[in-house]
DNA sequence: GTAAGGGTTCACGCCGGCGTGAAGGTCAAG
DNA sequence: CTTGACCTTCACGCCGGCGTGAACCCTTAC
Protein backbone atom coordinates (compact mmCIF):
# COMPACT_ATOMS: atom_id res chain seq x y z
CA UNK A 1 0.00 0.00 0.00
CA UNK A 2 1.20 3.63 -0.59
CA UNK A 3 1.67 5.93 2.23
CA UNK A 4 -1.49 7.62 2.02
CA UNK A 5 -3.84 4.18 2.99
CA UNK A 6 -1.76 3.94 5.76
CA UNK A 7 -2.02 6.92 7.02
CA UNK A 8 -5.80 6.37 6.90
CA UNK A 9 -5.73 2.90 8.30
CA UNK A 10 -3.56 4.23 11.16
CA UNK A 11 -4.69 7.32 12.05
CA UNK A 12 -0.86 9.15 11.65
CA UNK A 13 -0.13 11.95 8.71
CA UNK A 14 1.49 10.97 6.08
CA UNK A 15 4.28 13.76 7.58
CA UNK A 16 4.64 11.82 10.86
CA UNK A 17 5.13 8.04 8.88
CA UNK A 18 8.24 9.86 6.78
CA UNK A 19 8.99 11.18 10.09
CA UNK A 20 9.57 7.90 11.30
CA UNK A 21 11.04 6.46 8.30
CA UNK A 22 13.70 9.62 9.39
CA UNK A 23 14.43 8.39 12.90
CA UNK A 24 14.58 4.53 11.57
CA UNK A 25 11.24 3.48 12.69
CA UNK A 26 9.65 2.47 9.55
CA UNK A 27 11.93 0.70 6.42
CA UNK A 28 8.95 0.80 3.28
CA UNK A 29 10.35 -0.46 0.17
CA UNK A 30 9.92 1.86 -3.13
CA UNK A 31 7.97 1.19 -5.89
CA UNK A 32 9.69 2.01 -9.31
CA UNK A 33 8.55 5.79 -9.25
CA UNK A 34 10.10 5.92 -6.18
CA UNK A 35 6.75 5.74 -4.28
CA UNK A 36 6.94 4.47 -0.65
CA UNK A 37 5.15 0.96 -0.26
CA UNK A 38 4.24 -0.12 2.53
CA UNK A 39 3.27 -3.77 3.97
CA UNK A 40 0.16 -4.86 6.20
CA UNK A 41 2.32 -5.42 9.36
CA UNK A 42 3.33 -2.03 8.98
CA UNK A 43 0.10 -1.28 10.28
CA UNK A 44 0.73 -3.16 13.56
CA UNK A 45 4.11 -1.92 13.77
CA UNK A 46 2.64 2.09 13.44
CA UNK A 47 0.26 1.25 16.22
CA UNK A 48 3.44 -0.10 18.59
CA UNK A 49 4.82 2.63 17.85
CA UNK A 50 2.18 5.27 18.59
CA UNK A 51 1.69 3.51 21.65
CA UNK A 52 5.34 3.77 22.46
CA UNK A 53 5.38 7.62 21.59
CA UNK A 54 2.05 8.09 23.92
CA UNK A 55 4.44 6.68 26.72
CA UNK A 56 6.74 9.58 26.07
CA UNK A 57 9.37 7.31 24.28
CA UNK A 58 11.48 9.02 22.11
CA UNK A 59 11.95 8.00 18.65
CA UNK A 60 16.07 7.20 19.15
CA UNK A 61 14.41 4.82 22.69
CA UNK A 62 11.37 3.20 20.30
CA UNK A 63 14.19 2.34 17.47
CA UNK A 64 16.49 0.46 19.82
CA UNK A 65 13.58 -0.83 21.19
CA UNK A 66 12.30 -1.84 18.16
CA UNK A 67 15.89 -3.31 17.02
CA UNK A 68 16.21 -5.34 20.12
CA UNK A 69 12.27 -7.09 19.72
CA UNK A 70 13.35 -7.96 15.59
CA UNK A 71 17.05 -9.50 16.44
CA UNK A 72 15.23 -10.68 19.79
CA UNK A 73 18.71 -11.79 21.31
CA UNK A 74 17.30 -11.21 24.35
CA UNK A 75 14.40 -13.47 24.84
CA UNK A 76 10.81 -12.12 26.28
CA UNK A 77 10.11 -8.33 25.88
CA UNK A 78 10.74 -8.74 29.57
CA UNK A 79 14.21 -9.37 29.46
CA UNK A 80 15.00 -6.47 28.01
CA UNK A 81 18.46 -5.06 26.87
CA UNK A 82 20.45 -3.66 30.13
CA UNK A 83 20.57 -0.09 28.73
CA UNK A 84 16.97 -0.14 27.68
CA UNK A 85 15.48 -1.03 30.75
CA UNK A 86 17.88 1.61 32.22
CA UNK A 87 16.39 4.23 30.13
CA UNK A 88 12.74 3.25 30.68
CA UNK A 89 13.12 3.52 34.29
CA UNK A 90 15.43 6.94 33.86
CA UNK A 91 11.84 7.89 31.56
CA UNK A 92 9.63 6.70 34.62
CA UNK A 93 11.67 8.87 37.47
CA UNK A 94 11.37 11.64 34.89
CA UNK A 95 7.74 11.47 34.14
CA UNK A 96 7.50 11.74 38.12
CA UNK A 97 9.83 14.23 38.60
CA UNK A 98 7.71 16.10 36.06
CA UNK A 99 4.75 15.31 37.83
CA UNK A 100 5.70 16.60 41.53
CA UNK A 101 7.09 20.02 39.18
CA UNK A 102 3.40 20.29 37.90
CA UNK A 103 1.83 19.41 40.99
CA UNK A 104 3.95 22.27 42.76
CA UNK A 105 3.33 25.30 39.56
CA UNK A 106 -0.54 23.86 40.21
CA UNK A 107 -0.69 24.88 43.99
CA UNK A 108 1.93 27.85 43.46
CA UNK A 109 -1.02 29.27 41.03
CA UNK A 110 -3.56 28.65 43.16
CA UNK A 111 -1.85 30.49 46.31
CA UNK A 112 -1.21 33.13 43.15
CA UNK A 113 -4.71 33.70 42.47
CA UNK A 114 -6.01 33.51 45.82
CA UNK A 115 -3.65 35.13 48.04
CA UNK A 116 -2.15 37.67 45.00
CA UNK B 1 23.74 48.76 42.35
CA UNK B 2 24.66 47.07 39.18
CA UNK B 3 23.21 43.79 37.67
CA UNK B 4 25.97 41.05 39.29
CA UNK B 5 24.85 42.79 42.59
CA UNK B 6 21.05 41.89 41.77
CA UNK B 7 21.96 38.79 40.43
CA UNK B 8 23.66 37.64 43.72
CA UNK B 9 21.21 38.92 45.43
CA UNK B 10 18.37 37.25 44.11
CA UNK B 11 20.09 34.05 43.05
CA UNK B 12 18.80 35.26 39.08
CA UNK B 13 21.46 35.18 36.49
CA UNK B 14 22.73 38.55 34.76
CA UNK B 15 21.29 36.65 31.48
CA UNK B 16 17.31 35.95 32.83
CA UNK B 17 17.50 39.52 34.48
CA UNK B 18 18.43 41.16 31.08
CA UNK B 19 15.60 38.79 29.91
CA UNK B 20 13.16 39.98 32.32
CA UNK B 21 14.20 43.87 30.90
CA UNK B 22 13.61 42.49 26.96
CA UNK B 23 10.08 41.13 28.04
CA UNK B 24 9.42 44.21 29.75
CA UNK B 25 9.69 42.76 33.36
CA UNK B 26 11.78 45.34 34.56
CA UNK B 27 12.92 48.62 33.24
CA UNK B 28 16.27 49.74 35.06
CA UNK B 29 18.06 52.67 34.56
CA UNK B 30 21.27 53.97 33.05
CA UNK B 31 24.41 54.82 33.80
CA UNK B 32 26.44 57.44 32.50
CA UNK B 33 28.20 54.23 30.78
CA UNK B 34 25.23 52.62 29.95
CA UNK B 35 25.28 49.89 32.78
CA UNK B 36 22.25 49.12 33.95
CA UNK B 37 21.17 50.36 37.79
CA UNK B 38 18.36 49.13 39.80
CA UNK B 39 16.72 49.93 42.80
CA UNK B 40 16.41 47.68 45.94
CA UNK B 41 12.93 47.72 45.23
CA UNK B 42 13.75 45.66 42.03
CA UNK B 43 15.14 42.76 44.94
CA UNK B 44 11.53 42.40 45.76
CA UNK B 45 10.08 42.68 42.11
CA UNK B 46 12.26 39.97 40.89
CA UNK B 47 11.45 37.98 44.15
CA UNK B 48 7.78 38.41 42.26
CA UNK B 49 8.80 37.80 38.63
CA UNK B 50 10.13 34.45 40.24
CA UNK B 51 7.49 33.08 41.65
CA UNK B 52 5.08 33.90 39.22
CA UNK B 53 7.30 31.93 36.58
CA UNK B 54 7.66 29.26 39.03
CA UNK B 55 3.58 29.02 38.97
CA UNK B 56 3.73 28.51 35.55
CA UNK B 57 2.91 32.63 34.02
CA UNK B 58 5.12 33.38 31.14
CA UNK B 59 6.32 36.39 30.59
CA UNK B 60 3.74 38.19 29.10
CA UNK B 61 1.12 37.19 31.33
CA UNK B 62 3.24 38.38 34.36
CA UNK B 63 3.98 41.90 32.20
CA UNK B 64 -0.07 42.08 32.80
CA UNK B 65 0.08 41.30 35.63
CA UNK B 66 2.51 43.92 36.75
CA UNK B 67 1.04 46.72 35.21
CA UNK B 68 -2.84 45.96 36.29
CA UNK B 69 -1.22 46.04 39.64
CA UNK B 70 1.26 49.14 39.48
CA UNK B 71 -1.17 50.82 37.93
CA UNK B 72 -4.10 49.94 40.58
CA UNK B 73 -6.77 50.79 38.51
CA UNK B 74 -8.63 47.38 39.49
CA UNK B 75 -7.97 47.43 43.14
CA UNK B 76 -6.96 44.65 45.14
CA UNK B 77 -5.09 41.71 43.76
CA UNK B 78 -8.56 39.75 44.42
CA UNK B 79 -9.99 42.56 41.66
CA UNK B 80 -7.85 41.48 39.23
CA UNK B 81 -8.76 42.64 35.32
CA UNK B 82 -11.27 39.98 33.92
CA UNK B 83 -9.02 39.08 31.37
CA UNK B 84 -5.72 38.20 33.32
CA UNK B 85 -8.28 36.04 35.59
CA UNK B 86 -9.07 34.37 32.64
CA UNK B 87 -5.84 33.68 31.33
CA UNK B 88 -4.85 32.41 34.93
CA UNK B 89 -8.13 30.21 34.38
CA UNK B 90 -7.23 28.83 31.54
CA UNK B 91 -3.16 28.08 33.01
CA UNK B 92 -4.81 26.10 35.72
CA UNK B 93 -6.79 24.25 33.66
CA UNK B 94 -3.86 23.63 31.14
CA UNK B 95 -1.77 23.14 33.81
CA UNK B 96 -4.74 19.96 34.81
CA UNK B 97 -4.60 18.66 31.19
CA UNK B 98 -0.87 18.16 31.17
CA UNK B 99 -1.20 16.71 34.74
CA UNK B 100 -3.74 14.57 33.56
CA UNK B 101 -1.71 13.62 30.32
CA UNK B 102 1.49 13.03 32.43
CA UNK B 103 -0.41 10.52 34.65
CA UNK B 104 -1.86 8.72 31.47
CA UNK B 105 1.75 8.55 29.76
CA UNK B 106 3.04 7.08 33.13
CA UNK B 107 0.28 4.27 33.55
CA UNK B 108 1.01 3.27 29.86
CA UNK B 109 5.04 3.68 30.50
CA UNK B 110 4.49 1.00 33.21
CA UNK B 111 1.95 -0.88 31.18
CA UNK B 112 5.28 -1.31 28.91
CA UNK B 113 7.45 -1.88 31.08
CA UNK B 114 5.67 -4.74 32.89
CA UNK B 115 3.46 -6.17 29.82
CA UNK B 116 6.27 -5.72 27.00
C1' DG C 1 50.58 50.88 29.16
C1' DT C 2 48.09 46.92 30.19
C1' DA C 3 45.76 43.32 32.26
C1' DA C 4 41.74 41.99 34.77
C1' DG C 5 37.07 42.09 35.73
C1' DG C 6 33.05 44.48 35.40
C1' DG C 7 29.57 46.11 31.76
C1' DT C 8 26.99 46.24 26.84
C1' DT C 9 24.40 44.42 22.31
C1' DC C 10 23.50 40.77 18.93
C1' DA C 11 22.18 36.36 17.91
C1' DC C 12 22.11 31.39 17.62
C1' DG C 13 21.01 27.01 20.25
C1' DC C 14 18.08 24.02 22.97
C1' DC C 15 14.22 20.18 23.10
C1' DG C 16 11.66 17.14 19.49
C1' DG C 17 7.70 15.44 17.11
C1' DC C 18 5.67 17.04 13.44
C1' DG C 19 3.02 21.10 10.65
C1' DT C 20 3.52 23.38 6.64
C1' DG C 21 4.77 25.23 2.73
C1' DA C 22 7.75 25.14 -1.89
C1' DA C 23 9.31 23.10 -6.14
C1' DG C 24 8.76 19.34 -8.87
C1' DG C 25 7.91 14.18 -10.65
C1' DT C 26 3.96 10.26 -11.64
C1' DC C 27 -0.12 8.56 -13.00
C1' DA C 28 -4.90 8.11 -13.69
C1' DA C 29 -9.09 10.24 -16.04
C1' DG C 30 -11.62 13.48 -19.19
C1' DC D 1 -2.94 17.50 -23.97
C1' DT D 2 -4.40 18.85 -19.66
C1' DT D 3 -6.22 18.69 -15.20
C1' DG D 4 -5.78 17.06 -10.68
C1' DA D 5 -4.69 13.94 -7.08
C1' DC D 6 -1.22 11.56 -5.75
C1' DC D 7 3.80 11.09 -4.63
C1' DT D 8 8.89 12.89 -3.73
C1' DT D 9 12.85 15.79 -1.19
C1' DC D 10 14.38 19.96 1.27
C1' DA D 11 13.94 22.90 4.92
C1' DC D 12 12.16 26.29 8.13
C1' DG D 13 8.89 27.03 12.18
C1' DC D 14 6.99 25.99 16.67
C1' DC D 15 7.26 26.72 22.05
C1' DG D 16 9.99 29.92 25.46
C1' DG D 17 13.01 30.92 29.20
C1' DC D 18 17.47 31.35 29.21
C1' DG D 19 22.66 29.37 28.26
C1' DT D 20 26.37 30.63 25.77
C1' DG D 21 29.40 32.49 23.11
C1' DA D 22 31.38 36.67 20.12
C1' DA D 23 32.87 41.29 19.65
C1' DC D 24 33.43 45.32 22.05
C1' DC D 25 33.37 49.40 25.88
C1' DC D 26 34.53 51.27 31.19
C1' DT D 27 36.96 51.35 35.14
C1' DT D 28 40.30 50.21 38.40
C1' DA D 29 44.90 48.48 39.85
C1' DC D 30 49.58 47.49 38.91
ZN1 LIG E 1 18.36 -6.36 22.84
ZN1 LIG F 1 -5.81 45.93 35.61
ZN1 LIG G 1 14.86 20.34 16.99
ZN1 LIG H 1 11.60 30.75 20.58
Amino acid sequence: MLISELAELTGVSARALRHYEDCGLLTPARSGSGYRVYTESDVTRVAQIRTMISAGLGTSAIRRYLDCVRTGDHGTFLEMCPDLRAELDSLARRLDARQAELREKRSRLDRLTSAG
